[in-house]
DNA sequence: GTCTATAAACCGATAGAC
DNA sequence: GTCTATCGGTTTATAGAC
């Protein structure tokens, strides 16, 4: 039998990216590992810490892309390219996770990782549009972001072998 | 004192897309308008009516923005133009609304409100993709759905002023 | 490591007075 | 229409046997 705490988080995945972190109860992921509840608490010290688990290693990676992509005072089409891409790697590492983090409300309401959302979202923003960015270009940078994350959260396209592809199209909405 | 029932659906709206459907509870959100919980279920028959009384008319509104927009064989600029147009009013009518029906589980889960969801996404696809879409064509609507709705989801930029041209750079996915 | 059993708190919803 | 009071069920988490 593989690690158990590795299957917990396995199925904790899949539950709480399609019913919520809320709406999972410890009972219907214990049962989905084939276990009692209790057993749970032998693994992790509580249901928010399993959730943890999952969840920052997702933040480190996103903020380590932000790290290798310095801020750079006039960027151009080949930076922009490098990060989009990099970042998509993240995101197609676990459509699941990418989904978990983008919408759950209790990652929001989270105190650490909500504050590093927002921080890993202004960075983005930063490094796309620049320093001193009007509306418009803050514009541009969202409307990109949203244009490599959406098929990647829809979930029912296979984006992978397109994904060079889905990074050309993104950029075109920052060319003049 | 202004209609009850509609104090209630405003906090309502806003608690359910701040914390999610399931983490609001009637208590918070009969403290929110200035009374108990019993009073809430004198306006409405359980909170799950609330909800409805909420996502239905968005719904319709989205699906009549398919009504104004049939499918044709073989669809050019305009027509894209013209969709994407009318679909981002529908989004920033109320960006509250349209992140709570994007992002909650609970409304992905209701049975009627799901199939609505997936049907809203298919044809939006058929309308933007066409009908035997390749993978790549669907990969462009999706995308182009994508940037058009980041902006309304994120919610810190003023996006009504520039609608026209979030629309503008959305459309440049679909070019040759 | 996993179980049975249960504690303690919370939730949606109802009864009945006013 | 709104209140106080409370019911019945569910949830997270713990205690203790194995």
């Amino acid at each position: 039998m593989v690690d158990t705490r590795a299957r917990i988080l396995d199925a904790a995945l899949r539950l709480f990216s399609r019913d919520g972190f809320q709406s999972s109860t410890v009972r219907d992921l214990a049962a989905a590992v084939g276990l009692t509840s209790a057993a749970l608490y032998y693994h992790f010290p509580s249901k928010e810490a399993c959730l943890e688990a999952l969840v920052a290693p997702y933040l480190d990676a996103a903020e380590q892309v932000l790290d290798r992509h310095p801020v750079v005072p006039d960027l151009g089409r080949a930076q922009r390219r490098s990060l989009l891409s990099d970042y998509l790697v993240v995101l197609l590492e676990s459509p699941n996770l990418t989904r978990l983090v983008d919408r759950d409300p209790a990652i929001a309401a989270h105190t650490d990782f909500g504050h590093r959302i927002s921080q890993l979202v202004d960075e983005f923003l930063l490094r796309l549009a620049g320093a001193d960015a009007t509306p418009e270009q803050q514009l541009r940078a969202t409307a990109a972001l949203g244009a490599v994350r959406r098929p990647v959260l829809r979930g029912d396209l296979d984006v992978a072998p397109l994904a060079e592809k889905l990074v050309d199209l993104a950029l075109r909405i920052f060319d003049a």
